[in-house]
DNA sequence: CTGAAAGCGCTAACAG
DNA sequence: CTGTTAGCGCTTTCAG
């Protein structure tokens, strides 16, 4: 007997209710006298019912659940934002649903599309790396659906969006390069159609310009930013003469990979070469010497996102006005960076 | 006109069909000729028609969605199953909800509740730390809902789970230890409630007993492997005397913790103290020394939990003869604990 | 304060 | 091959 999910019906009928008024009892309408109220909470708990959120969105029109799509949860930084998006979320009493694109544009259309069959009330998005135009998310705008970006959006995208300075980020990393006495700071680039990845060039390109070093374009290397990229740029810049004095990768994984090219090759990091990344992943802490690079704030990041999200479902009114909330994010000062060695701050 | 979420109905009446023709034709039945499906393809591609899932859960008593509990998702293990929980349950047409209990035992009993309300399908879980028994899951037992756990179980609980060989894995890094020339092997152990430590701790005794070495019991270090336990027993282990020649860590960011007072006491790694972990966390490879740990094959694991999830579901019998799939763990020897310096493996 | 009735979008007998 | 009908569990007018 117990094999069985009581429902509203069952609880009505033992008390010889209406459904009506164990729906409303059990959402503590006011209408409903206390006395009965009691009873029917008394009742749903020995019948064990547990109210189904699909059949309650599906005559409320609300899934009261939000969808986030990630490019990974693997690796630091998205998975706190996620975790920052799932505290906020389940503290203003909505579910969600995680879906990763894998970096793959196709799998992000796909997890639209799936999230939008469930019936979520919300998209939070950052974007994969192989996204180059928004036309999947026609569908999600015609419907009038609130969707939110965060960290990685489109350049030049007008959308509603929760992201880091990124370009003020770099420009910290490379003024505080030169500040520790670095004249040929060399730079991995990623893909340019992603804010995230153009913003920390231009940093680097704005303090560069800022204190009066020349640009060398020899001093870039663009890659994709995947796997192993950080080894052959490293190679490259070691084959340069003047070898470059510092490095600034515009990704912690690719500073690491490049930390153990220089190893490889004996070069004392910072005094010789010093090398910085981006994101503050965490093993950043572990590296030896530990890796200067800048934290995004996940956490908060995934905080504001939920917080615009609410706005927009409380706001009833059909067009969002395209919002975006820019946060600072922090340079952290590490070993392999800090040559005239004092104030360590972290 | 395009604010509006196209339903099957809609279909329905602009091709002058009835509504269970339409139903049919978008699920491929074969009592549906070729030409009608085309045209109910044609004009839901026209109308940007999505099927509304909670729907056809409600109707169908099945939501296709499969309930996901971790104690966590920052750090890669479980990042990595969950990843391996995705990709199988995408291929098999399933839908994902993951929700982290934050090692909470009153988090993970609302996550239960909420993934229930959610109406899923089955659940896959890994307990958190502070549950002590699983009074929590009866309900889910009740409703003869598929339950099947991962990697952390209660100790002596007759369960369907995919857990990884701890004790063997436990037992490979001592023994490699003792090949290396440790004979004083100190441990971190962590809450013996659970599964995964109270085989990680048998493992090193059965190392110990195997190859003739004395158990001494100020050599075990009990803590709940929280932070910065790594860093007050390795304290306590470097004011014994003779010091111990190795420390095994049943958990990577101990290991890694001590690692880090070892360097500042200035001690040798491994040539003085050889140091492993486990977990195979991401930066074990990034830490100077690299360290030895053991993989435990997170994307096997969440692979084979939802298959096992899927024989369950499949089988419509109610009740489950609780299985178990024991995953061999991998070790993975590093310069953290090689002192013959040769093969290094990985 | 409580009840009756309609319907969210879909599926699945059952009937042609 | 297609239509009719009922109903999944819940909320919400509208009527008492």
């Amino acid at each position: 007997m117990a094999n069985h999910r009581a429902s509203i019906t069952d609880i009505a009928k033992v008390l010889g209710l209406s459904v009506s008024t164990i729906s409303r009892a059990l959402a503590d309408h006011r209408d409903v006298s206390e006395d009965t109220k009691a009873r029917v909470r008394q009742v749903a708990k020995d019948l064990n019912y547990r109210p189904n959120h699909l059949a309650a969105a599906l005559r409320k029109g609300r899934s009261n659940t939000l969808g986030v799509l990630v490019p990974y949860i693997t690796g630091n930084f998205f998975s706190v934002v996620v975790n920052g998006i799932e505290t906020a979320a389940t503290k203003a009493g909505l579910n969600v649903m995680i879906c990763q694109s894998n970096e793959n544009v196709l799998h992000e259309k796909r997890n639209l599309e799936t999230l939008l069959n469930a019936q979520v009330d919300g998209f939070l998005v950052s974007l994969a790396r192989t996204t180059h135009n928004l036309d999947h998310f026609a569908g999600i705008q015609e419907l009038n659906i609130p969707l939110v970006f965060f960290d990685r959006i489109l350049e030049g995208s007008d959308v509603s969006a929760i992201v880091v300075d990124d370009r003020l980020g770099a420009y910290q990393v490379v003024r505080h390069l030169i500040e520790q006495g670095s004249r040929r700071i060399a730079h991995f680039a990623g893909p340019q159609h992603l804010n995230v990845w153009k913003n920390r060039f231009q940093g680097y390109l704005d303090a560069l310009r800022d204190f009066g070093l020349p640009f060398d374009d020899s001093l870039v290397y663009h890659c994709d930013m995947t796997e192993q990229s950080g080894v052959a740029g490293t190679r490259k810049f070691l084959q340069m003469s003047p070898l470059p004095d510092a490095i600034f990768a515009a990704v912690d994984i690719v500073a690491v990979e490049a930390m153990q090219v220089l190893k490889e090759h004996r070069i004392r990091i910072p005094e010789e070469i010093a090398l910085a990344g981006f994101s503050n992943e965490a093993f950043t802490m572990f590296t030896e010497p530990r890796l200067t690079s800048v934290d995004q704030c996940g956490e908060q990041m995934g905080q504001q996102a939920v917080q615009m999200m609410q706005e927009m479902l409380a706001s009833h009114s059909g067009h969002f006005i395209p919002r975006r909330v820019v946060l600072s994010p922090k340079l952290k000062i590490r070993d392999s960076t800090l040559r005239h060695s004092s104030l360590l701050i972290d």
